[in-house]
DNA sequence: TTTTAATTCAAACGATCGTTTGAATTCTAC
DNA sequence: GTAGAATTCAAACGATCGTTTGAATTAAAA
């Protein structure tokens, strides 16, 4: 019994708390999702939210951090061992774009500890208006992105590069909808056979790497070699 | 004055409150935004709303299909124009995807009426989780979706259908996130020198064409004709 | 002008929201 | 066991929400 953690109630009730907003911000929406909805089905009491988390706002924040902080670093984990095994010091773009795209598929596959959830709930909030919500969003985001971005420059030199974060915002856009929006959206209900997100990888490696690639759009002729990587679209 | 329409004032309060939702729409997502904000920025009374739309469900709605009708009509038409000038019956996937993405394009560049703000509106909108919101969203969609499915089944013969309606669906992604998040998103805040839309049409054009011809990933090799047009990546 | 319908208006309704309070309870330390 | 901190709990707070009401006002019809 001595080693065994001792018995306080608090880190079960904010983990209860957190599973259950989790699941419900991704069913409902943030604002849609009150309080008494979250205490109700972690079982626990109502204000036991403004006593661990202090607000609604704080803990929307933290059921976000505590994915976001383990997918960012796997994500700069992946660039850095691809940048240190690139050959003569020249990554791949398609290198850089599984580094980043991979972890976020992977985790949205994990249907067994939420991580399918939390990435359907992360896909549709990077359009949520809410002041609050942008803000720690981006600041989560800016070193990782400020990262592959420069990895994409890097890795394909002579591209402009506003263009390479157009087509990046696109690949985002692309990603996010894929995970979020599969059984969101209605849109195409019943036409998908299956929407095993495990499968999804591939699918949407390839159509990230086309799009990647593509001739670009009002410049002049542009070398092929300059915008591809040599190796194929079957992606991981 | 006989010519004048009558000074009625029932028409002119439809319009001032349905612009005034779809701007406080935009701004603050529909479940933040409150019918007292609706009629304080449109200058009428509170009960206005519920007299002339019933409920602030209906008003949603009828802030969509206002715009959404125009929107899905012109693309039929487009696909119309495109099928009839098609030579031998075939229709390139490019004039397809231009036929879908061109009037939406169009519209998020119209920065006097409201056509950006509503295309931001839209864009967002796609992964809300309102049921309501959703089951309407698909009515609207349906019939647009039905028909250019089609389309692009006929134009990519041997393309197994499943990786059509994912590609399509990349694409709505990319796009969507392409008008909706140049300023919603702050990720990239400060990197865009020009978010002007109508130099988006052409860069997204590119990238969704580049997407859409990437080979395939689970299977095995295919002719690139079979996913190509003979037509360069250089958009419209 | 008179009648009648359409529209606007101020005011209030009940419900729900996030948050706070203060006492009751549980755990930890001495 | 007792003191003291940590946590849970039922209850209430003020604010805001969408909606409704019934009278006042305006427009159209007679």
């Amino acid at each position: 019994m001595s080693t065994t953690a001792p018995a306080r109630h608090g880190p079960e009730t904010r983990h209860r708390i957190l599973d259950a907003a989790e699941a419900l911000f991704m069913e409902h929406g943030l604002d849609a999702t009150s309080l008494r909805m979250i205490t109700t089905q972690a079982a626990v009491n109502l204000a036991a939210v403004n006593y661990h988390f202090g607000s609604k706002e704080n803990l929307i924040q933290e059921v976000f951090q505590r994915r976001l902080v383990d997918l960012n670093r796997n994500r700069l984990a992946a660039l850095d061992k691809v940048e240190r095994e690139a050959t003569g010091g020249r990554v791949k773009p398609s290198k850089v774009l599984e580094a980043f795209f991979g972890p976020a598929l992977e985790l949205a596959c994990d249907t067994e500890h939420g991580g399918r959830t939390f990435m359907q709930l992360l896909g549709r909030t990077y359009t949520d208006p809410n002041a609050f919500v942008r803000k720690f969003l981006a600041e989560e985001y800016a070193e990782v992105l400020e990262r592959f971005l420069g990895a994409l420059y890097q890795s394909l030199p002579g591209v402009p590069h506003e263009e390479i974060l157009w087509r990046f915002h696109f690949m985002m856009g692309a990603t996010s909808y894929a995970i979020a929006g599969t059984d969101a959206l209605q849109l195409f209900a019943g036409k998908f056979d299956d929407a095993d997100p495990s499968r999804l990888l591939p699918r949407l490696m390839s159509f990230l790497l086309g799009g990647l690639r593509a001739p670009l759009a009002d410049f002049g002729e542009v070398p092929d070699a300059s915008l591809s990587d040599g190796e194929g679209a079957k992606a991981a």
